[in-house]
DNA sequence: CGGGGTATGTACGCCACCGAGCAGACAGAT
DNA sequence: ATCTGTCTGCTCGGTGGCGTACATACCCCG
């Protein structure tokens, strides 16, 4: 049995009235999400929906061989988007990207939970209406912004989600996200942790300067974080 | 009072069963969309949705100075999602882009619409996961694939949408939409007339060569149009 | 304490695209 | 018939990213 907090410590369920986020965490398994482990790849039937607490998760479009991050979803979110939508089909590859604890609930449940509570559906529309305009950013981000600036980003996105201002990533790691080579971020993180914005070393980063990389990112962070605090600030 | 085969001249509603989608065809006002009209800004209250039926729509999204497409909407969509999920605000800037007819409905009336029909809401869910998918292969298509690769799909998006080989598109304009210069166009489209795939002059625009079209496009205009399939297929 | 794997740094030539500016060519209006 | 605005084509130097290959540095494990 959940104790009471687990009801805000993902904010889309903290977003809701007491009564109702209080039924969903009972309808949740709480999940430990491993890094790397794929919840689920694209075209594939969903089982459940996702709804991280400490833990974060990428969302990948395959592109031919390669692939790209398209969306990035922590506690701030929910993966699993399509069983609202009544479509029980991922369509994104979803990969853990930081490992941490997930409430987790089966797909029939949560539409059963989606007809009955208004303020869910209010939460998921919104949620969903946050991730249109989020990968829209993206789609432009991707075409506009220089590799520095796309990292820096990722770097305040994912510090965000990871509740700490140091993680474990590597230029690899970073280069696949991307979708650049790993020569490209090396290039950018040197750029960075010459700034004194970030220092790291074999896979463990830590952001030293936030406000400064905020400056060195594009304004896409900014964005997407503008457009959430309206649907739930 | 429109005549019954209006309710198939948009195929998002022409996918639902014929009592639902009278019903919704009765709700709607005729409009006739006019070549670089502005149906909203991004961040503004949507009064409306539309079913185009001959006219479409590019959303677009901006990014600081310039913008870019991110979705095209024509008879095979809506504009106005955003409604459907409890947000009645654009996410994006909805242009105009090829003049024709659609059908419009108040935001008021498709809320209500949406509550009483089950099959509306099953067609509603299903497009807005193709928006979802397909804002994700955008962003990973901005990403990887050359100027002349995405010329090349932009054409084939918009030959489905306008229902006719030839249109009226400028490169400016073409250049607007994807983001680049337009000599960058001008460079691509050469290359494409050089190959018969298309002829062009002043801004008149026709496809010779459809299949020869699709290969010099990248896997995103398939791509695109199997997400679809599989959902209105 | 030495070896092997992993993480990071550097170098090379290449290409797509950028920004800017200018030249020609065609169409419609007066 | 000429003029004017629009549409298209071309050039320049510059840069960001690509693919590849190789060099170093650090950590852990035996």
């Amino acid at each position: 049995m959940p104790s009471p907090d687990l009801s805000k410590a993902n904010r889309l369920l903290g977003s809701m009235p007491r009564k109702d986020r209080e039924r969903m965490v009972d309808g949740c398994t709480r999940v430990d999400l491993a890094f790397e482990q794929i919840l689920a790849e694209a075209g594939e039937p969903l089982g459940h929906v996702h709804f991280p607490m400490t833990g974060f998760i990428s969302l990948l479009t395959p592109m031919g061989a390669s692939s790209i991050e398209v969306a990035l979803v922590g506690d701030e979110g929910m993966f699993g988007l399509p069983i609202a939508l009544g479509v029980g089909i991922s369509e994104f590859r979803a990969l853990v990207q930081g490992e941490g604890a997930a409430l987790r609930m089966t797909a029939a449940r949560f539409k059963s939970e989606l007809r009955r509570s208004v303020p869910l559906q209010r939460a998921v529309g919104r949620y969903a209406y946050v991730r249109l305009a989020q990968l829209g950013q993206a789609a432009g981000c991707n075409r506009f912004h220089v590799v520095e600036a796309r990292l820096a980003r990722w770097l305040l996105m994912t510090g965000d989600r990871a509740h700490s201002a140091t993680f474990y990533i590597t230029h690899e790691f970073l280069a696949f996200m991307l979708g650049v080579r790993r020569v490209g971020i090396t290039k950018a993180a040197s750029a960075l942790q010459a700034a004194k914005l970030i220092r790291y070393s074999r896979g463990h980063l830590t952001v030293l300067d936030r406000p400064g990389l905020e400056k060195a990112s594009c304004a896409c962070y900014r964005a997407d974080l503008d457009i959430y605090g309206k649907m739930f600030g």
